[in-house]
DNA sequence: TCTGGGGTCCTATAGCCT
DNA sequence: TCTGAGGCTATAGGACCC
């Protein structure tokens, strides 16, 4: 049997903006976009208190200031969390050779091969964290990346939960089929119109229904994860896929030229990330959201991997050029696609 | 004048080939 | 020669995650 932690850090980006402004302590904080309510963006992260007003990440700001007035507003300091994160995951490669990073916040480690029992090297990590960055984390144990995430969650802030196969019923079954990660919005509300609320309702399904729902991979994968089925291994090592970058307009745009003018000014800044990372790329492709919030792709392959700047633009303004200008444009972006290490 | 930016994976569909 | 089944690839969209 595998024993697998999740590592969570907690409200990550409202705590390190806490432990750089002290005098902020106890005040509702929001972290998301430029720092201003009045501005186009979403919440990245709420404070404790936040949340009590309602605020969750993926809120647009306006609606957060809405909700709570005297709530202090932040940008997003990327370049400062992923150094803090550096300094976690440093901590928790200590802890076993077996990681997996999750994004900025998380990490799976397998400890299946250590001598200590998961719950000692669990405060082992909550010790060390602590004492390297001022941050809690909480964190769950279970046979399986499945379960140690949705441990995880269960005790939050500066929690720690195991969850054996044998709690499966008791205390998975119970929660909302929304808990199970993988099923968002959308899937919630089908599961809904079949009546199916609970994991433990969802686990309860004949595989045939779920399989007529939502299709062989998706229907089985739901019901096995329903029953705390997962084999996935640790992902230790990664290359990216894909890069891009995209832009929200603070208003929305009418015309040609600014959306050309703003397309490249975004593939000079990825031509120029593909080079740092030394990657070359096959596709092309380019992305507008209209002001009703409709959202296309038009995608070019190109004649051959690259990673030059005049190359992709070449690339990005004959996709553009497909696509109609009939509505105002509220977001364009840009992703290359095929990325692998350029061979020079 | 609701709804970011950076990703991944899956699915549907169309065209082409055998 | 016509028709159909099935496989493969490219493209577009959708859902999800942090």
């Amino acid at each position: 049997m595998s024993s697998i932690l999740h590592v969570d850090m907690d409200a990550f980006f409202a705590a390190i903006e806490l432990l750089r402004h002290a005098e902020l302590a106890g005040k509702p904080l929001v972290i998301g976009g430029a720092g201003d309510p009045h501005t186009r963006g979403v919440v990245s992260t709420a404070s404790y208190e936040a949340r009590r007003c309602g605020i969750h990440s993926g809120m647009p700001l306006r609606t957060a200031r809405k909700l709570c007035p005297e709530a202090v507003f932040l940008p997003v300091d990327f370049r400062e969390y992923a150094r803090v994160a550096q300094v976690v995951k440093g901590a928790l490669a200590r802890h076993s050779p077996v990681i997996e990073d999750a994004g900025i916040d998380e990490a799976y480690l397998d400890v299946t091969e250590s001598e200590l029992g998961a719950e000692q090297i669990a405060s082992a990590i909550k010790r060390d964290v602590k004492n390297e960055t001022g941050l809690t984390c909480s964190i769950g144990v279970a046979p399986n990346k499945l379960l140690a995430k949705i441990a995880s969650d269960m005790d939050k802030p500066d929690g720690f939960t195991a969850l054996g196969e044998a709690d499966l019923e008791s205390r998975v079954w119970p929660l909302p089929a929304r808990k199970l990660p993988g099923v968002g919005p959308k899937t919630e509300a089908r599961l809904a119109r079949l009546g199916i609320h609970t994991i433990g309702e969802l686990a309860a399904q004949p595989p045939e229904r779920l399989v007529a729902e939502f299709g062989p991979a998706r229907g089985r994968w739901l019901r096995d994860a329903a029953q705390g089925i997962d084999e996935r291994a640790l992902v230790t090592e990664w290359e990216p896929k894909s890069s891009s970058h995209e832009v929200t307009f603070q208003r929305d745009l009418g015309d040609w030229q600014p959306l050309a003018d703003t397309l490249a000014r975004l593939v000079n800044r990825l031509a120029a990330d593909l080079l740092a990372g030394n990657y070359v790329g096959k596709t092309v492709a380019v992305k507008l959201r209209y002001a009703d919030f409709e959202t296309h792709t038009r995608e070019k392959a190109l004649e051959e991997p690259t990673n030059d700047a005049d190359a992709i633009q070449r690339a990005a303004l004959e996709c553009l050029a497909r696509f109609a200008l009939h509505k105002k444009v509220r977001l364009i972006g840009v992703r290359v696609g095929g990325l692998h290490r350029s061979a020079a």
